[in-house]
DNA sequence: TTGAGTAAACATT
DNA sequence: AATGTTTACTCAA
């Protein structure tokens, strides 16, 4: 629930989880907050009971507030005298894999997706405080049995060995007919892209957008990680971080899409944000608490709302990408912008979104609560007001006036279709919005709600 | 019954 | 092999 919560944040805080052998013959299930700080504890033999927030602190600790499954391992065995000689691969094995468990299943944190290094995920911490308990992922609660299915993977039945073999759908999700096979999946069918983007997506990390603004890039070398925050920070003030590659730019187009109101907001507080980010990782901390706090959702969502703006259909058939990587890509990241855009938009991604649900619709900017974690049908709701005006303007930096006309032609993706982009959002959310009030129930996306 | 924690299967990189 | 995700199970509240 409420994110800044101290609660759920404290709850959400235990992801360490002390492996078998380490844990004392008493140790209570669950732990008691507030527990001592393990790293402060001076004696290692005396395991700490659980530790609270390690992840989370380890997370913290850093200073650009990301870590790598190997930086917290790491972290741990620094940090924690009771992992000191726990870094070995055999005796790490349980809490490592507590960790990443608790990595991945509570929403507190959020992955994003570190591809230039060729390394593993960033963990972050979710700003909007994301759940203590399991991330209201996907889950088969309302799950039909097709969905079921879909989701099923393929993975084989564990200790019910006689369960269905393999669902027919997965083998469909497997292997695609039609250009829109794969859509039909849930998040739960992976393929490449889908798997992408629902991991980007889920719940869990349901700031996409904050997650995004907060610089989906890589760690570099400092210096590399400066000259780039220096130029994203000039170049777009809300574009958090320059997608290193297309497929962080697919990330960051999902979460833009799937998060939009924030997303968008963001743009808008962004623009302040960057300002204040453009040094280190100080600031964003700062920005990701307050500018996600539902609790203060001044941030009227209202004036994010389009991210999506195209059509399902324009989605579908377009093929002049009206970039809804929008603005973010558009100004952000020249080589995004580009030749990657136009795959990105055109292809999977965003339909694989409208066919999840997971994406293309704001969500409310009322509900950045409890409900805000989960991408049910509450995203889909209109945007209560659009920005087509404020877009511009929150966006509002010269780079986006566009050039009176962007006429067609070889114009350079980037900033001239921004121009025909923000005429498409308008009425593609009208029709978005239309589908959905009278055709929504009919529609299928597949999402797994809710909590 | 539920949530937390652990183990492990399976998938992906 | 490291990472991630998900499911199954146990146990305490």
């Amino acid at each position: 629930m409420d994110p800044g919560n101290e609660n759920s944040a404290t709850q959400a805080a235990v992801i360490v989880h002390l492996d078998p052998d380490f844990a004392p013959q008493s140790r209570p299930r669950s732990c008691t907050w507030p527990l001592p700080r393990p790293e402060l504890a001076s004696q290692p033999s005396e395991p700490p009971e659980v530790e609270p927030g390690l992840g989370e602190k380890a997370i913290e600790s850093a200073p650009e507030k990301r870590l790598t499954l190997a930086q917290i391992y790491e972290w741990m065995v620094r940090t924690v005298p009771y992992f000191k000689d726990k870094g070995d691969s055999n005796s790490s094995a349980g809490w490592k894999n507590s960790i990443r468990h608790n990595l991945s299943l509570h929403s507190k944190f959020i992955k994003v997706h570190n591809e230039a290094t060729g390394k593993s995920s960033w963990w972050m911490l979710n700003p909007e405080g994301g759940k203590s308990g399991k991330a209201p992922r996907r889950r088969a609660a309302s799950m039909d049995n097709s969905s079921k299915l879909l989701r099923g993977r393929s993975r084989a039945p564990k200790k019910k060995p006689a369960v269905l073999p393999a669902p027919p759908e997965a083998a469909t999700s497997k292997s695609p007919v039609g250009p829109f096979a794969k859509w039909s999946g849930s998040p739960g069918s992976r393929n490449r892209e889908e798997a992408e983007v629902w991991t980007t997506f889920r719940p869990r990390s349901s700031s996409n957008a904050s997650t995004v603004s907060t610089r989906l890039s890589p760690m570099r070398p400092e210096s590399e990680v400066l000259a780039e925050e220096e130029m994203a920070a000039s170049v777009s003030s809300y574009a958090g971080g320059v997608p290193p590659t297309v497929k962080e730019g697919l990330e960051l187009l999902d979460g833009l899409n799937l998060a939009s109101p924030h997303s968008l907001l963001s743009q808008s507080s962004l623009s302040g944000f960057s300002l204040q980010h453009p040094g280190l990782p100080g600031p964003l901390h700062t920005y990701s608490t307050s500018l996600f706090s539902p609790a203060e959702g001044s941030l009227s969502a209202g004036e994010g709302c389009f991210s999506s703006s195209q059509s399902l259909e324009a989605l579908l058939t377009s093929d002049t990408p009206p970039p809804p990587a929008d603005v973010l890509m558009t100004q952000v990241d020249p080589i995004l912008s580009q030749a990657p855009t136009l795959l990105l938009l055109g292809g999977v991604p965003s339909s694989s979104k409208l066919a999840t649900g997971g994406g293309l619709y704001p969500k409310p900017p009322e509900a950045p609560g409890p409900s805000s974690l989960v991408p049910s049908l509450s995203m889909l709701a209109p945007p209560p007001l659009m920005a087509d005006a404020p877009l511009a303007k929150s966006l509002g930096d010269p780079m986006l006036t566009p050039p009176t006309d962007a006429t067609s032609q070889d114009k350079m993706p980037q900033d001239l279709d921004l121009d025909m982009y923000l005429e498409n959002l308008e009425c593609d959310m009208d029709n978005i919005i239309s589908d959905l009030m009278d055709g929504g129930e009919g529609l299928d996306f597949n999402f797994e709600p809710d909590p």
